[in-house]
DNA sequence: TATGAATGAGTCTTCATTCAT
DNA sequence: AATGAATGAAGACTCATTCAT
């Protein structure tokens, strides 16, 4: 199965770029990691480029089939946003450092090379499916009126996929419960309620 | 005043590595950006390395005073959440650039550079100003008890330094209001109450 | 005079292009021929490919020059056709290495990019000028008017440009003799005239 | 019969090669011309170096079995001319690769490897039939006796073998016309005699 | 006979750094 | 203080070649 070779190495290539960041990262680092010579994974791949390209767009893809599921289902939004949350968290669970290096290069990536523009297209998808849903619970009076729409999306968009940096599968909680304790934060505070 | 002349290099070398990453920039695109030619920097540094060195205790020390000042303050737990939270605010309005690069680069460079040990000190120092904090709130009930106080601890933090990525001084919101909304959503979550 | 050093490094990365062909000369070649390590030739020139690009220019607006002036002249066809060899041969002289690797590689480089198309551009212009003045010889019963033109063209061309192979400036004979010698063979023949 | 598969193999490295030279020919290119793997090929040869051998090799030993038969006809000095010159087309149209490689790549590949010394001496057989020819005939009035011998044989040398660069199979004329036409003008000149 | 995967040497290029002026 | 020119180490990538299957 000559996909199977090419996904194992896409799999190391993305653990050493997300510990290392993509510019720190020599191709060098990833055939050691991987067992061969540099060269030898040129074979596989056309640069080091195709290999970030490759990993993130296959993160995004599976991302995007949870989001639309998601977006599809008819919830309201208060179920989309724990919705959404919960998906977000399992795409960590599951793509930990293909998020990781998202979150650090996608900008840098999308300025430098017209090849990355999806990674901007992404960035506005999201920014459509998180904003609407909030601006949905706020006229229907799921969520706080008083609040600048624009910054509790900032402040949803960066809590979660933060996590990516420090989140490692296989930890005590697993991705859901993460989820849930998150979301109990986001919605309802820190504080005590009265 | 020579000093003079190296503050404007710094804040300038701070503008492109925030904007580009340490690794990405150049000493000749800094160099560039100061109007004058790479070699020239070496009469006034040492090395890139000495640049993001400088520009970080910088702010760090700034920081911590700011920090000191709210945590010998004697306040209440959610006082001095309160008083962290926009003195951190007040931090990217001034050293955005510092605190850009310190999010996208402090565990990269501590890991490099014995030089860089300060950065995984600050890092625990953090942890113990904010963990401690919230210790006390749970303590006291002005924080809720259900919660995984490290995980509180994570999306605090991440809550606000991830600010230093998209926040632009001279917006809209000055770093008072904006500390004002998130501090809102984090005491008190994005869900309307009953 | 920065210009100096330029000109300096061109000729000498014009004359190992020359001798041993543009693909086959290691950038390292021409930093050993000049002095200087490999790297060091990136403060003065982008890459090799400018190296060549430079060198093939210089050489063919002087060309230009030159063929202009004749052709400008108002001269009938056989004096045209004088006119143009000698001022070949003149410009073998001045830029054999140029002239050699015109002729080895114009083909192949306008072929892979478009940065070379003038090379394309100069080969029309070339046809134009010598194929014009051969049918005004026809026209005028300067030149025989049994032959195909079109062999007859490329029989000048290649053979006024291959000199360039064998030339080498400072030998007995100077271009202006040459020239001559090449005129009465192309215009007259080897036979003996009955 | 392998040495078919050998045959097809070599003329279809002696199109690729001609067409981008030796050296900016890789195995790969090759290989997918002949619809296999670069891998495939060193079955069927020892290597890259291996392939222009047996293809220049083969070229000169048929092009030397027609010289001879010319040289040892016993013909005068313009017949020999003609008898030559006719030879050189016939082997463009059956071998125009081979010989334009010949062309581009016969000094460079000398001048490397021991391997293709025969490349110089073919060099200096070549000169020895046409120089010897030519001397003959301005020794018994044929040619002239006012031109330099030696640059007359680089004229007639080079104005035949460069044909090869432009020379397609199967064209308007074969290779007997176009040998009759630069017979014409290399021996009587493109000027319209008195 | 041919494939797929790998090797290893070498190429162009980049870049932090140095230093005489 | 700054320039211009260079160094040297490293990095991405290419390619002829090998070899087990």
């Amino acid at each position: 199965m000559p996909e199977e070779r090419r996904g194992e190495l896409l799999a190391t290539a993305a653990e050493v770029f997300a510990a290392q960041g993509y510019n720190a990262t020599t191709v060098r680092q990833i055939a050691d990691a991987a067992g061969m010579l540099a060269g030898s994974l040129y074979y596989h791949f056309d640069s080091k480029e195709s290999m970030v390209d490759e990993i993130l767009t296959a993160f995004l893809d599976e991302l995007w089939a949870g989001y639309d599921a998601v977006l599809e289902a008819g919830l309201g939004p208060r179920e989309t946003i724990e919705a959404l949350v919960t998906e977000s968290f399992r795409e960590i669970d599951r793509h930990r450092a293909a998020v990781a290096i998202y979150q650090k290069e996608a900008r840098h990536l999308a300025d430098r090379h017209p090849r990355f523009g999806y990674l901007a297209d992404a960035r506005l998808r999201f920014a459509g499916a998180w904003l609407g849903t909030l601006e949905r619970g706020v006229a229907d009076g799921t969520f706080r009126a008083d609040l600048d729409i624009r910054l509790a999306y900032r402040f949803l968009r960066d809590t979660v996929w933060v996590a990516a940096s420090w989140y490692r599968p296989g930890a005590r909680h697993g991705p859901e419960e993460i989820a849930r304790q998150y979301l109990s934060m986001v919605l309802d505070g820190i504080a005590l309620r009265d």
